[in-house]
RNA sequence: GGUCCGGUAGUUCAGUUGGUUAGAAUGCCAGCCUGUCACGCUGGAGGUCGCGGGUUCGAGUCCCGUCCGGAUCGCCA
């Protein structure tokens, strides 16, 4: 006889059947004259019970049972007599009486227990991975993920998008990211690069004539790694021909709309809100903004230069601004010190500083209320700080980007500290209208915002070789609850465009050539107008699953330092790898040393 | 790469001004227990205080170095 039934599946539908179970013992509890086993599957946990009286010889196995057994359970369903219900289980109706139990493997007791309310380090836990995807939670999660793709495939598939595969072993490029690179036996000295993204497949796919592609896809980018962020991760990759920016767009937020429709049954039926990249940044002091909560930043350059106080009036005098948030309630709620600690936030994001001011009712107070002792000074800085008695005002006096990017960051930090949002809410918003470029200081030279292959808008094409920072891009992202889950644009798909494009990025016409002369080709056969979006799966399937990092949502991921706990790797090869390579490693510390 | 926080029992942590035998909870082991579901009761085992060096009569505690983990900034077209 072979498993009957699983055990979170186990109904009042079943009362006075004969099952048999397989799956883990959760726990065990020893009354003496009669054991309870937790026995858990993929499904869930039922109850499992034996009598000594009934069973006596079933009840010393049952003695050996330890936490993580592997067992085979025959037994009756039987319901539970009045109190004996636990109301906070599924199967909490029902119990299994035992009449027969296998131990089939043994288990060392693990090194933490199997449960969902764990509290215990990351590194442990990916250790040991096997045992910490055993929990409920993370079985739910992958579950979640695989629903997310399926959810996406069904979508896909009834807009007649075909799934391609692109190489995985590509060449490397300059731009953007760090490539992981593969040596290459063949060739002596040469490198494969993993793809940042299947970008230009996708495009080339578009000359080809294939419509509308897809494919949910392992990206590879060798940079520091964050909470939202793993060196490789999975990109739902979408690209069409002769759609515009709004259809694309339109398509990917039915899509979803299908996908947390599926995954979560919730239906949103409002259009998602749309905000230009500039407003974005105006509002939010942030190109992803988290629409859950107001707490707008408030731009009162004009106001502040009315006062004698010099850091606000020099800011604006070279140029600059002074903006602020503020934090409704929040006399009461910040000390000095706390204060002091938001001005930590700010300075990390490059501030100087960070001023306050109470609204109190004793009027303005602080260290530079003073400033502001002039009534209509006063009364115009509650207005153009949308603030009243008892709210909190900071501000920071910079050059534009960091005070959005400070009180960005403040007015992230606050809103999730003051609990200011539903952390079940959904906020989708498009973020459009971007800059096609932004000058890099350090490299001296512009860089593509999004990417090269960008198309700037048609109005503003001329200006791409003499205002470069003024052209705009035909890019989008979306974001939700303040993530970006995903960024397109519409492509360049002519030779000359495409390398003017290159060429304000600095590139020889030879360095294009070298790099990108297979697509500036292929561009001079009849390719088509093109456009599509990337979506980052891991973020989504995080944001879905309610979880704080997406390390939650891979089955194995890499830790901190891009190293995989569980494995070891990487790890070092040997000398006869290496020479099959033709590589040889630099001991660069130690040269550095000798020198 | 920078800055900050941390590393003590299997796990999560406490450990005061440097001072006797390094504690708690949980887990684990044993005994008792027939309605538990965080079972209960009694007892027990369990420590290279990350590693190396230094200061000191004496270091878990102070100093230096180093490794590891985490947060964050840079970085992530």
């Amino acid at each position: 006889m072979t498993r009957t039934n699983y055990c979170g599946q186990v109904t009042k539908d079943n009362l006075g059947q004969s099952v048999k179970l397989n799956g883990w013992v959760q726990k065990r509890r020893d009354l003496g004259g009669m054991i309870f086993i937790d026995l858990r599957d993929t499904t869930g946990i039922v109850q499992v019970v034996f009598n000594g009286e009934v069973e006596k010889e079933l009840l010393e196995i049952a003695e050996t049972l330890r936490a993580e057994y592997v067992v085979e359970i025959e037994g009756n369903v039987v319901e539970r007599m009045e109190g004996q219900v636990n109301a906070n289980m599924a199967t909490g109706e029902i119990e299994i009486v035992a009449t027969g139990l296998k131990v089939i493997n043994e288990s060392k007791t693990p090194a933490f227990e199997i449960k969902d309310s764990l509290n215990v380090s990351d590194d442990i836990r990916m250790k040991y991975r096997y045992l910490d995807l055993r929990r409920t939670r993370m079985q739910e999660n992958m579950k979640i993920r695989h629903n997310t793709k399926r959810a996406i495939r069904n979508f896909l598939d009834n807009e007649n998008f075909i799934d391609i595969e692109t190489p995985y072993l590509t060449k490397s490029t300059p731009e953007g990211a760090r490539d992981y690179l593969v040596p290459s036996r063949v060739h002596p000295g040469e490198f494969f690069a993993l793809p940042q993204s299947p970008q230009l497949f996708k495009q080339l796919l578009m000359g080809s004539g294939f419509d509308r592609y897809y494919q949910i896809v392992r990206c590879f980018r060798d940079e520091d790694l964050r909470g939202d962020r793993q060196p490789e991760f999975t990109q739902v990759d979408i690209e069409t021909s002769f759609l515009s920016e709004e259809e694309i767009r339109q398509g990917t937020e039915n899509m979803l709309k299908h996908v947390v429709k599926e995954v979560k049954g919730i239906e949103i039926t409002d259009a998602f809100p749309i905000i230009k990249y500039d407003d974005a940044m105006e509002k939010y002091g942030s190109d992803k903004p988290d629409i859950r909560f107001e707490m707008y930043l408030n731009d009162v350059s004009s106001i502040v230069t009315e006062t004698d106080f010099r850091v606000f009036t020099s800011a604006v005098e070279n140029g600059g601004v002074v903006k602020g948030i503020t934090v409704k309630g929040g006399t009461d709620q910040f000390t000095r010190k706390q204060i002091d600690g938001l001005e930590e936030i700010a300075k990390t994001h490059g501030a100087k500083g960070l001023a306050w001011i109470k609204a109190t009712d004793e009027g303005l107070t602080g260290p530079i209320s003073k400033f502001f002792e002039d009534e209509a000074l006063a009364s115009n800085l509650l207005d153009g700080m949308g603030a009243e008695e008892g709210d909190l005002m900071l501000f920071v006096a910079d050059e534009a980007k960091v005070a959005f990017d400070a009180l960005g960051a403040l007015r992230v930090h606050l809103g999730k500290e003051l609990e200011l949002y539903n952390p079940e809410e959904l906020a989708f918003i498009w973020v459009i209208d971007w800059p096609l470029l932004e000058f890099d200081e350090e490299a001296d030279r512009y860089v593509a915002a999004h990417h090269p292959f960008t198309r700037p808008k048609d109005e503003d094409v001329d200006k791409l070789l003499e205002n470069p920072t003024e052209v705009y891009a035909q890019a989008y992202d979306i974001v939700l609850n303040g993530y970006e889950i995903g960024g397109g644009s519409l492509r360049i798909h002519e030779k000359e465009l495409q390398s003017n494009m290159f060429k304000t990025l600095g590139f020889t016409q030879e360095e294009a050539e070298a790099q990108f002369g297979f697509l500036l080709d292929a561009f001079e056969y009849g390719f088509p107008p093109h456009g599509g979006i990337a979506l980052g799966l891991d973020r989504l399937v995080m944001l879905l699953a309610n979880e704080p990092n997406i390390r939650e949502v891979i089955a194995f991921p890499k830790n901190g330092r891009a190293a995989d706990p569980l494995t070891n790797a990487p790890t070092t090869v040997s000398a006869d790898q290496l020479v099959e390579l033709s590589l040889s490693i630099l001991d660069i510390k130690k040269e550095t040393e000798e020198k």
